[in-house]
Parts: C-alpha cells; sequence; structure tokens
DNA sequence: AGCACGCCGACT
DNA sequence: GTCGGCGTGCTC
C-alpha cells in the first residue's frame, strides 16, 4: 500500500471516437522518422501523450515516447504496442515541444533526445527479442516500513521494550521503521510481535534518496546590497514581474556579489508562486553555491548532477516531476529537468565549456537555457566575470539586457597583479621574483596558489640536434610526455605512442625534455621549500569520488601552504586564505588551434587572478609569460575585460570570424578504418557538391587534416564546417542528410553559439 | 543502434 | 564445400 498521492498533472482525456486509437512515438535510436502503432483496446484508457510504451519494432521490442494521438497514416499496416511502461506521462506538451525543438535544432533524433533528457536510472528498459526476454533498466522506487498503533488494548503480559514501543507509537502516529530504530535500537522482534497481537499495524510508504541526508545548514537572510546589486536586481524583478521572456547578461567581476543577486532574483520569482532553474559548470566543483541556496531556501531544492547514483538523481527527478520543489540547481543536464512554471533561469559562470555536451546530443545548455526561457517566457540571467564574446556581443547589439557589477563587494581592492617577462629567463621554470613572493607568504603563514595549465612532468620532447618536436598526427598539437607511463600523448585525442628514446628524425640519441607539467613544478618546490606542505591538484591527483574535495578541504583547513594546479584551481572553491597566486607560463593556452584560444586564455586567467585576496587579507598575483604584451594576458591582469573585448572583436574581424563565430561538425564513425576513410572522402566530395549546387559561403574543412581517432572502439572523423550564416549550414547539412549516396555510418551534429536564437 | 540478408575470400 | 568478414537496407 502506498500512502504517498500521486499526481495526475494532466486529466485523462476520454475520446468518444470508436474508430482504433493510434499514437505516433519516438524511438531512441538514431532514426530519423517517428513510428505509429495501434492502441489495444485494454490499454486505451492507459495511454496519453508523454508517456513511455513497450513496441514490437522490426525483429525487436523497444521502450518508446509517446509524442501526441495520431491520426493513422494511409496504406501502412500498423502494429499494436505491447505494454504502456508510465501510469502518469513524463513531459507536459510544453516540454515535448522543447525537446522537438532541440531535436531539430542539433539535427538530432528525437527518440535519443528524449533518452538524454531522462534520468538514466530508468531510462531504457530494452528488452531483447530472444525468448529469454532480458529485462534491464527500470530503476526501483524504495520505500519503507511505517509502523502504527491500533487502538487494541494491549494484554497484560506485555512489558519492557515492547511496551515502550507501543506507548510511543500511539502518542505521535505513524513512524517509519528507521526511526524507530535510532531511538529503540535493534527493535524488528519486539515489532513483529506487535503485529502479531494486533497492536500494531505496518504499511509501506515511498521514500526519496536524499542527497542532503545529515547535511544541516545555518540559516541564512537576505544581505544588502551594494548600488550596482540594487540596480541590476531592480531591474531583474521589474521583469520577473513581467513574465515575458527577457534575457539579461549579469557582468560581475570577481567577488562582486552575483550569488546574492541570484538569490534575491530567486526569492521574489518564488513569492510571486513561480518556480527557479539553476544552471551551474561542475557542482561537485562548487558545493559552497549550494550551501548558500540551501541557507537561503532551505527546503524544496533539487540537485542535479553527475555526483548523484541513479537512485538519488531517479528520486530527484521524481520530486521535481511532481512539484514538489521550487528550485533546482544543477549541471548542464538539469535543463531538461520537469520543472513547470519556471519564472527565472539563471546560468552561473555562462562562459565555461563544461555547459557543452560533446557526445551523444551535442548542446549547449547555456543556449538551451535562452530557448527554454523563451518558451516559458521566463528571465533568464547569463551570469559570469568574463562572459562569451559571443554573450557580451549579443548584449552590445541590445539583445539581451546588460548588468554591470563592476566593483566589488566590501570595497575589497582587486589583487595586485604584475607580470614577469621570462622569455630571456627561461632555465627555471620559477622565476627569483616567484620564488621570492613564496618564501615570504610562508614566512608569514599565508597560503598561495600555483597555477600551470599543464599536466604531466614535462610537456613534450625534442631533438637537440634537429629540433624535431614529437606531434598528434591528428591535431596538430605537441604530445605530452609522461614520465610514469613512458608515453607521449596527445590530450586531445588520446592518441599515444611509447617515448621515443631517439629522435624518430635524426637518429639523435638524447631527447631534451622540454616544457614542464604540474608533477615537475611539485618536485621542483618540494627540493626548494623542503618544510612547506606542497599539495598538487589535477586530473592525475583528483581520481576517484570525491578527490577534489579530499584537495580543496585541506587547503580550506590550512593545511598546505603551496597548492600547484590546473584549471580546476581556478573555479568553485573560495579560499580566503590565499594572499599569493603564482602563475607559470600564462600563454600556454594561447596558441592552440582554435580561434577561441585568446578568448579562453583571457577567461581562466582572470579567473585564477581572482582567487588571491578573497578574504581579509590584500591579495597579490604575479603572472609569467613570455609575451608579457599579448593583450589576452595584459588585460587579464589589468582586469579589464572591456578592452580584452573589444581587441578580440577587432582580431576576429580580421581574421573573418564573426563575433558569434561558430563551427559545425559532421562527425563520422565506423568500426573499421578503412570504410571510415571511404566514407570521410566520399561524405567531403557530397558536401562540396551540395555546396556549389546550393551556391553557399560555407568553408569546409576536411577530411584530410581532420582528427582521425579511435574511441570506444570506433574510429571517428569530424569534418568540420564554417561558416558565417547559420541558416546556410542548415540548409547544408539537410541536404547533406538526405543524399542517397552517404555512407550508413554517416552522422551529423552542430555545434553552433547561438545569437541568432535571441 | 541492432538485426538479417547477401555476397565473396581462406579455412576445418 | 562452409565460416565469417562487412556492406546494405529496414524498422510503424
Amino acid at each position: 500500500m502506498t500512502t504517498t498521492e500521486i499526481k495526475h498533472t494532466q486529466p485523462n482525456q476520454a475520446e468518444t471516437n470508436q474508430q482504433p486509437r493510434t499514437v505516433e512515438v519516438a524511438v531512441p535510436l538514431p532514426l530519423d522518422t517517428t513510428f505509429h502503432y495501434r492502441v489495444p483496446e485494454p490499454l486505451a484508457s492507459r495511454i496519453q501523450p508523454g508517456v513511455r510504451v513497450f513496441v514490437p519494432f522490426g525483429r525487436r521490442k523497444v521502450t518508446a515516447y509517446v509524442l501526441r494521438f495520431s491520426r493513422p497514416p494511409e496504406g501502412q499496416q500498423l502494429k499494436d504496442l505491447l505494454d504502456v511502461l508510465d501510469p502518469e506521462p513524463l513531459w507536459t506538451d510544453a516540454e515535448l515541444t522543447f525537446f522537438q525543438w532541440i531535436a531539430d535544432y542539433y539535427l538530432h533524433p528525437l527518440g535519443e533526445v528524449l533518452k538524454t533528457a531522462l534520468p538514466s536510472g530508468i531510462n531504457l528498459q530494452s528488452r531483447s527479442s530472444a525468448d529469454g526476454e532480458a529485462v534491464s533498466g527500470g530503476k526501483k522506487i524504495r520505500h519503507e516500513r511505517i509502523f502504527s498503533a491500533l487502538s487494541a488494548d494491549a494484554p497484560a503480559k506485555l512489558r519492557g521494550k515492547g511496551l515502550d514501543i507501543l506507548a510511543f507509537l500511539r502518542q505521535s502516529g505513524p513512524v517509519s521503521s528507521a526511526e524507530l530504530k535510532t531511538r529503540f535500537g535493534e527493535c524488528s522482534p519486539n515489532l513483529r510481535r506487535l503485529v502479531e497481537l494486533g497492536l500494531v499495524q505496518t504499511s509501506d510508504r515511498e521514500v526519496y534518496r536524499d542527497p542532503f541526508a545529515g547535511l544541516i545548514v545555518a540559516k541564512d537572510s537576505p544581505k544588502s546590497l551594494t548600488l550596482h546589486q540594487q540596480q541590476a536586481l531592480t531591474t531583474i524583478l521589474a521583469a520577473v514581474d513581467n513574465k515575458q521572456f527577457a534575457p539579461f547578461l549579469l557582468h560581475g567581476i570577481t567577488g562582486s556579489g552575483k550569488t546574492e543577486v541570484y538569490l534575491q532574483g530567486i526569492a521574489h520569482t518564488l513569492a510571486a508562486g513561480n518556480n527557479a532553474l539553476v544552471l551551474v559548470p561542475e557542482i561537485s566543483l562548487t558545493p559552497q553555491l549550494v550551501q548558500r541556496f540551501r541557507a537561503r531556501f532551505s527546503d524544496g531544492i533539487a540537485v542535479l548532477h553527475s555526483a548523484l547514483s541513479d537512485g538519488e538523481r531517479y528520486d530527484e527527478w521524481r520530486r521535481i516531476r511532481r512539484g514538489e520543489v521550487r528550485i533546482v540547481i544543477g549541471a548542464r543536464s538539469a535543463i531538461f529537468a520537469p520543472l513547470e512554471r519556471i519564472g527565472i533561469i539563471v546560468v552561473d559562470e555562462e562562459h565555461e565549456a563544461s555547459f557543452k555536451q560533446s557526445d551523444g546530443l551535442r548542446y549547449n545548455a547555456r543556449d538551451l537555457a535562452l530557448v527554454r526561457g523563451q518558451q516559458e517566457q521566463a528571465t533568464v540571467l547569463l551570469g559570469s566575470a568574463t562572459p562569451l564574446i559571443t554573450t557580451r556581443f549579443a548584449a552590445q547589439q541590445g539583445k539581451l539586457g546588460y548588468l554591470s557589477l563592476p566593483e566589488r563587494v566590501a570595497n575589497r581592492p582587486l589583487p595586485a597583479t604584475s607580470i614577469i617577462n621570462t622569455r630571456m629567463t627561461a632555465e627555471s621554470p620559477l622565476s627569483p621574483q616567484l620564488i621570492e613572493a613564496l618564501s615570504e607568504n610562508l614566512e608569514r603563514g599565508e597560503q598561495s596558489l600555483l597555477f600551470l595549465n599543464r599536466r604531466g612532468f614535462a610537456s613534450w620532447l625534442v631533438c637537440p640536434s634537429c629540433g624535431a618536436d614529437l606531434q598528434c598526427p591528428n591535431c596538430s598539437v605537441s604530445l605530452t610526455y609522461h614520465r610514469q607511463r613512458r608515453k607521449s600523448l596527445c590530450h586531445y585525442c588520446d592518441y599515444q605512442v611509447p617515448a621515443p628514446c631517439i629522435c624518430p628524425a635524426c637518429g639523435e640519441l638524447e631527447l631534451k625534455e622540454m616544457g614542464v607539467g604540474t608533477e615537475r613544478i611539485e618536485h621542483e618546490l618540494l627540493e626548494r621549500f623542503p618544510d612547506a606542505r606542497i599539495a598538487r591538484m589535477d586530473s592525475d591527483t583528483t581520481g576517484g569520488k570525491g578527490g577534489h574535495a579530499r584537495i580543496l578541504d585541506k587547503v580550506g583547513r590550512g593545511e598546505v601552504d603551496i597548492l600547484v594546479g590546473t584549471q580546476m584551481i581556478a573555479k568553485g572553491h573560495d579560499f580566503p586564505g590565499v594572499t599569493l597566486v603564482g602563475v607559470l607560463q600564462a600563454e600556454g593556452s594561447l596558441y592552440l588551434p582554435d580561434f577561441r584560444a585568446t578568448e579562453r586564455t583571457f577567461q581562466v586567467l582572470s579567473q585564477v587572478i581572482g582567487r588571491a585576496g578573497r578574504g581579509e587579507l590584500a591579495g597579490r598575483v604575479l603572472l609569467q609569460a613570455m609575451t608579457p604584451d599579448h593583450y589576452g594576458i595584459a588585460y587579464a591582469a589589468d582586469h579589464d575585460f572591456e578592452r580584452f573585448y573589444q581587441e578580440e572583436l577587432l582580431f576576429r574581424q580580421e581574421l573573418n570570424y564573426p563575433p558569434y563565430g561558430f563551427l559545425a561538425a559532421i562527425k563520422l564513425s565506423a568500426t573499421s578504418e578503412k570504410s571510415l576513410t571511404t566514407a570521410a572522402e566520399q561524405s567531403a566530395a557530397v558536401l562540396r557538391a551540395i555546396k556549389s549546387r546550393l551556391g553557399l559561403r560555407v568553408e569546409i574543412l576536411g577530411p584530410a587534416p581532420a582528427p582521425l581517432y579511435r574511441l570506444r572502439g570506433r574510429f571517428r572523423q569530424q569534418i568540420l564546417l564554417k561558416d558565417a550564416s547559420r541558416a546556410a549550414l542548415r540548409r547544408l547539412l539537410t541536404a547533406y542528410r538526405r543524399e542517397q549516396s552517404l555512407p550508413a555510418t554517416v552522422r551529423a551534429a552542430i555545434d553552433i553559439d547561438p545569437v541568432d536564437l535571441l
């Protein structure tokens, strides 16, 4: 028996039409088309759009998603569907519309979009057609046992613990077995006896697995705002009250109090009866943000991220679906959360690349936030200290509102930043100035961060005789030398070769180790400061669950003097104790083969600079660079986004990239390298033919220089397309997919910047 | 994506 | 003579 009420989000519309009803369904397979099935009479009362059904499909049986009731297509022998899998719809019509939009925009099969939108716990109950009928998937709903007292008289012989429990139950009403256990210790024999005597009855209740179990958070109340915060908030509140789609860029420098603006905007939205969706780059890196939300709003918050177990994620999803949640905080996939009446969507750190999903459905949650906001008539806040050029440009064009927080709260100064030119002094990776600053900090007992965006020991191997270095044949970047594994590998495509002992070009016997990685810096520091407590944080040291938290907590408790790390030390956590930030090879990510490399460099430098002086003590930053005048570095050091933005616009103009430049990728995959190569050549030829036929301005890169690499047993290759016009690109891809002569292994996906969404 | 059918190469 | 590689076509 279930005591939880099931809320039917849609009343069952009984159609009086006596014709056999048919439904249109999407199947979670890479197929562009939808399919129709007859609904057998016994299932008719249970079927409605948004439920999953089980259908015969070819020689198999699969789960499918009901999109709508349909007029049966002419001249088509339809099959009967086998079963209805859900008692209530998984999605509302509005959500199905949203997913259909996604399928069209990203050229991805609707069924797979729907599958992606589901928590993986219940995702797919694919059953094979073999007589063994293997059933997989279908997450369990967890129940707990509830005990409640009946009014029968207790026999005199009952005493001791049994009597105590009975008295407790009579006084308190229904209680779970877990609670009885904490109160009375092991008591199942007593309970069994009470049930046998007819004094107590049991029932089952649905329970949610709670990712916050046992966490207590001190209550927090709205803080007073700075003038700029107040101005931004006033605009946001007016937009929320207006209940129309209203997108904003909230451009606030680090420490300017963006979160407080979110919190008060959300509080207002909730008070007006609407709900809030908050997207964060990687929630496991930002536990502090979640804590602040919980402190402010206590209940009614759901959290969705990759560290949840399937069971937890499924439970959070159900809580949201049932309307038991007012605020959803999550990583990119939370954009699919089944939250209704969304009044505000916040995308925190909107420039973060982790909003992009790069396999399967290749979506960008930041872009989809704008689309969903538009469909839901919601206010959308894109918050960042270093917005995407795209976003800043859109704001300049008036396509989204521009809200600026140019000052830190409490008048905390920005860290003093100086640049050290290392072009002539490349002997040691640590400059004398930096070493001096580090020892000063050690003497004062203050913490330091050292940032180097390169993991491993040495970056690459170079031949001292002929100067040849080892490059990735796919990605035209140098292979990184990993000393422990004795391998050189490409950090982009995972291409790897055993580290050579002699130069592959001229046969020189000793190769020189060039460049440095975090591993090497850690060694240097240990030698130079033997008494200092040094920790390293990069993807090599944070493996396993809670790897980040373990290191971050140590730093937070003051048990680390110097933390060396890659990108990941730049994000999320606040360290009030850190007063010195050192950046090694600030230009490190500047010359990657990506037209956004400068933008990314500026962003990550700004972030890591912002880590200094978050607490009471002032912070300073030393930035080592071989090209200190480069605008991506110099303006980051000056905390000057606007001038960087202007310069970057000019740069892109010169290279003929639009400010909202995008790439589209046709991804090809096959099980053999040979068939892939054929497919890629054929595919590129087809694209060029279509391009000239339609007269499109599209640049086609590949297949020749494009990466060919092996991933999860399949060979993959990309053909990149570039153009200023998304419409042209779309026409190209549509025509491309229609082309009959294409190999079956070809699949298309687009990666786009979304200015034209607005 | 699966799954079947169909067509040529090297094996017990 | 068959087993098995993958190319192709289909799934309401």
